[in-house]
DNA sequence: GAATAACGTTCGTATTTACGAACGTTATTC
DNA sequence: GAATAACGTTCGTAAATACGAACGTTATTC
């Protein structure tokens, strides 16, 4: 798909996103020097590349600290996702639904590169709660929302696209990719994935795979080990089909 | 403060920029024909750029349709400013305040290359409203944002930086640069610049300027003209005061 | 349904960008 | 406070991108 001539994509334009990505990693800015450390080119390259996205204000540059952040014309960006999109406000407002109805974690996620990508959450009310956070990744064999993704690609497209050997996480975790095939046609059975304590000990994960404008979303409760049992997995798995319905019927 | 080489800018960065801005104007997303108009580039040229964004997930592919819109992971990267920047939503609580006091309809802007860029808007409830959008942008010198920001301006970066002579609007503008500067003087001394009329028939604004991370934003409150008078115009000036005092407070 | 127009794609060379090295300047170290 | 390290910036050449022209393919026109 991409150029013939540079099969690993246009340069510089992979550098202007690695730049986004890596401003919209930090709380506080970074400089000219970190940015370069994190993107992996020198100086002199980004120099300029980095003064032009400063220019145009997608890229903010704070002249007292000398760092570079997230510009206001992003922001705006996003915005126009939303609104073209439909949005991922009706997601939020389903989500919200799901926490108030079980009193968990609710998570929405995609599958990027064949990782998990968290995109929106509504925490739970409650103090013990976790600790993933927006724009980070996860591998997708071990998470459910991976899982409930994977259950809706064919069995190909998951062994050619899902690294393996698995990336280690608990002793929990599925270890070959035939393990996860069984668990992906379960989830193809019954409707939702389940991660018991497979990407971090102590917390279990219900999702479902929910399909809205021409994407494949998953979306998730989180629950601590202890107070997980029979009656809260229903709770959930109710709240979630009930969200996946809704969500799906407006398209 | 560009680079002494191509004193415009990055050429690649500022096409990944323009893709994204012209993406973003868009409702059901373009073809690489028309962002090739917009943006002004060869289609030859912009082939492996829209490509390598589109691989990334930053711009999204509709295979059907072939039509590209703006993609999931720009919608993180808005996020992240919010994150980062203490957020845009303090503004919104401020404005959705605004408009539960009086009642008309609330705007958000900075001033980008010498003109007003909407960022964020909180609608009246009553059924008379304006039509303006967020991200597109207005003269600076005929509307009450623009005037509240270039009152904290001195008076030799506004007629060095602002387009004259000035884009013709309405009547009632104003229409040379020193008149503009008596006006704004007149902001600096009352706190409140005002539009009657200057940009739309029929619309009355007044606006404040608001200083928040290091950043200028104009507040404004639009109001139909047959609908504005003292009371209205005292009434408003309290809630944009309100709002002023509560955002710059917090900082 | 033939002819035309528009689209996305590929190619080769002209043009621009890339980047190591070196600069002056500002933090850090000792 | 001298010496060192790190930063942002500039330069020249090596290497990448840019883009007109031409391709096959799909819409449009008549």
């Amino acid at each position: 798909m991409s150029s013939r001539y540079n099969p690993a994509g246009h340069r510089s334009t992979l550098r202007v996103l690695s730049i986004f990505e890596a401003l919209s990693a930090t709380k506080s800015g970074l400089t000219m020097a970190e940015i370069c450390r994190i993107v992996g080119a020198p100086k002199s390259s980004l120099f300029s590349i980095l003064h032009t996205m400063a220019d145009s204000d997608y890229v903010s540059y704070d002249e007292t600290t000398g760092r570079y952040s997230i510009g206001l014309k992003t922001y705006l960006l996003g915005k126009a996702f939303d609104r073209e999109s439909g949005g991922l406000s009706s997601f939020e407002t389903a989500m919200r639904k799901v926490v108030a109805s079980c009193g968990e974690t609710c998570q929405l996620g995609v599958l990027d590169h064949g990782r998990v990508l968290y995109i929106s959450r509504v925490d739970s009310p409650q103090h013990i709660r976790l600790s993933s956070e927006i724009g980070k990744t996860l591998p997708a064999h071990c998470t459910a929302i991976g899982k409930a993704i994977l259950s809706r690609w064919d069995e190909e497209s998951v062994r050619s696209l899902l690294p393996f050997p698995f990336e280690k996480t608990t002793e929990h975790a599925v270890k070959h990719i035939d393990d996860l095939m069984r668990q992906l046609e379960e989830v193809r059975r019954c409707g939702f994935a389940y991660d018991h304590q497979e990407m971090a000990e102590g917390v279990e994960c219900i999702a479902v795979p929910i399909e809205k404008g021409g994407r494949l979303y998953g979306l998730s409760v989180s629950v601590p080990a202890y107070r997980f049992d029979t009656e809260v997995q229903n709770g959930v798995e109710h709240a979630l089909s009930d969200a996946r319905d809704q969500l799906e019927r407006v398209s």
